[in-house]
RNA sequence: GGUCUCGUGGCCGAGUGGCUAGGCAGAGCUCUGCAAAAGCUCGUACAGCGGUUCGAAUCCGCUCGAGACCUCCA
């Protein structure tokens, strides 16, 4: 078998995947900031990231997958201003960031649930690490590398950059950070326009502070993750991975801090997703042109036709390579549903099919077919070994599709496949579709009862056709398809059901 | 303005030198009481222009177009 590959944002080239401790692979995922709704974009790295750390655990190894939660800093609720005249407030109000973070905490693990995605092993909260942040910045202090002003500290890029690379992540250039001569906000007290927070002092407005040795206020954004990923990886850890747009500052400077304070390049290998995009432009909060998740499991925005399963989604994302802009439409959603159902019942075919492996032999009566169906199979493997390529697996998967149905139908004579074929057909599509790419039937789970009557219904309905009595067998027909239950009439004489 | 990326058939999307993915939509057919599903067949795309090469969607150059980052951003 091939070896696996993933692509470096460092190198910008696919390296073989080496972990710094043999059998063991930390990696860390920036999490989100909970100051609002997740949107569509979010979802794309929670469910790239999900399935590589399922395909991680696949492949043997033992892997630590740490994702924050950055619950710290100055936001707002979406929709609200900047109202707060906080010092009049009662005390009661004076919790409210605190709820609010609960809240969007909460409704990101729901939807992560909806996603099916495994929740990392330890999922640091930035307000629950401050003082590893302030150890941290205190060390940087000392080295020489931060410097303290008005109650604010501040990272000295411009110093970092005479003995380091800053910028060789996000292929940029110190000499044009730093004359980047753009007019921003607080930008007076730093050394340098390129220099970045480390901990900000909170005016006395801001309900959100912490003591520090600097006076009360609260951690800069980069801080959090270099601090948190320090204390669970360990100083060099293998993955880091995010959103593109996270590339600079926010990962260059993650860099910047930990190679300070724990002399040595903190990554092995930076991984960065790719934007989702609606009529070619990145979705994003301040391009006004977000659809939250809600709005997505629900239907409820002017550009959805429909509501769409969160499965419908996860499916959307797979079918694209991680590293390239996905660009969303209802059209092309509704697409991704259509491909998923036949896929999945397709599927769940494959599985029925066990019942009749016994006629399988150790030769195969179509070699032809045989070698085919082996070589989609066993390419599984190495797609994902190239830098995940989900989408090419699900194309073999989608070619196997037809030979499967034709067994089912038997218009493809079981036998043309040697029985270590049919089995490892059967266990790499389960393997596949849903321990490494987490999916999972879109309809209702079987309810027994229900089961019972639809069985019912079914005999009522056979005996009315076997009598030609069609009035009866289609009003049957018909009257469960507007419930939202369909009815298929098979080859075999056999009639399944479904619920939409 | 700087840095970088991309431009594939009606839509989404793989693919980085030869073997012309895949999904959805569309057309025809088979099966079927009908329907649905399924299966089969079909469409020969790679922004434009030039170059390298026996051979390019794939490499190089230019032109046009789109986008990302440089500020919070998955």
């Amino acid at each position: 078998m091939s070896e696996l590959k993933v692509y470096n944002s460092l190198s910008r080239q696919k390296e073989v995947f080496e972990p710094v401790t043999p059998g063991h692979v930390g990696m860390y995922v920036c999490g989100p900031t909970v100051s609002g709704e997740s949107h569509l974009g979010h979802a794309r790295p929670y469910v790239t990231f999900d399935v590589l750390y399922r395909y991680l655990t696949h492949l043997g190894y033992k892997v630590r997958y740490v994702r924050n939660i950055t619950d710290a800093g100055h936001f707002e609720e979406e929709g609200r201003q900047a109202e707060d005249k906080i010092s009049n407030k009662a005390v009661l109000e004076k919790l409210e960031p605190m709820e609010l973070v609960q809240k969007y905490t909460n409704l990101f693990h729901w939807a992560m649930l909806q996603f099916n995605s495994i929740p990392p092993s330890i999922e640091p909260t930035a307000t629950g690490h401050i003082i590893e942040q302030i150890e941290m910045i205190k060390k940087l202090i000392a080295d020489g590398y931060a410097y303290e002003r008005n109650g604010s500290v501040y990272f000295d890029v411009k110093k970092y950059a005479t003995n380091y690379d800053y910028g060789k992540l996000s292929g940029r250039k110190i000499e044009d950070l730093l004359e980047n001569t753009r007019e921003l906000e607080g930008q007076g007290e730093k050394n340098n326009p390129a220099d970045f927070a480390l901990w900000k002092a909170a005016p006395p407005q801001h309900i959100m502070r912490w003591q520090s040795p600097w006076g009360e206020g609260f951690p800069g954004w980069h801080i959090e993750c270099s601090a948190m990923a320090t204390k669970y990886l360990g100083k060099q850890f293998d993955i880091h991975g995010g959103g593109m747009d996270l590339m600079f500052p926010h990962h260059e400077s993650e860099i910047a801090q930990s190679t300070i304070c724990n002399h040595g390049a903190p990554v092995k290998y930076w991984m960065h997703n790719n934007m989702i995009t609606i009529n070619g432009r990145k979705m994003g909060k301040s391009y006004n042109n977000v659809i939250k998740l809600t709005e997505l499991f629900s239907g409820d925005h002017p550009l959805l036709s429909q509501a769409f399963h969160p499965m419908v989604i996860r499916f959307f994302i797979l079918q694209s390579q991680y590293r390239s802009t996905l660009d969303f439409s209802s059209e092309a959603l509704q697409a991704s549903e259509k491909g998923l159902k036949r896929l999945w019942e397709a599927y769940e075919n494959l599985i029925k099919l066990q019942l009749r492996s016994n006629e399988l032999g150790d030769m195969a009566g179509d070699k032809e077919l045989d070698n085919k169906v082996n070589k989609l199979v066993d390419e599984f493997d190495e797609f994902m070994n190239d830098d995940i390529n989900t989408a090419k697996v699900l194309a073999n998967m989608f070619e196997l599709a037809p030979v499967i149905n034709g067994l089912k139908d038997k218009t493809v004579n079981i036998k043309s496949l040697a029985a270590t074929t049919f089995s490892k057909l059967q266990s790499q599509f389960k393997v596949y579709l849903e321990d490494i790419f987490g999916l999972k039937s879109v309809t209702e789970a079987d309810n027994e009862k229900l089961t019972d009557v639809m069985k019912l219904i079914i005999d009522i309905r056979k005996e009315a056709r076997n009598k030609k009595d069609f009035v009866t067998s289609d009003k049957i027909r018909n009257q469960l398809a507007r419930i939202g239950i369909s009815l298929k009439d098979e080859k075999d004489g056999a009639i399944s059901w479904n619920v939409e």
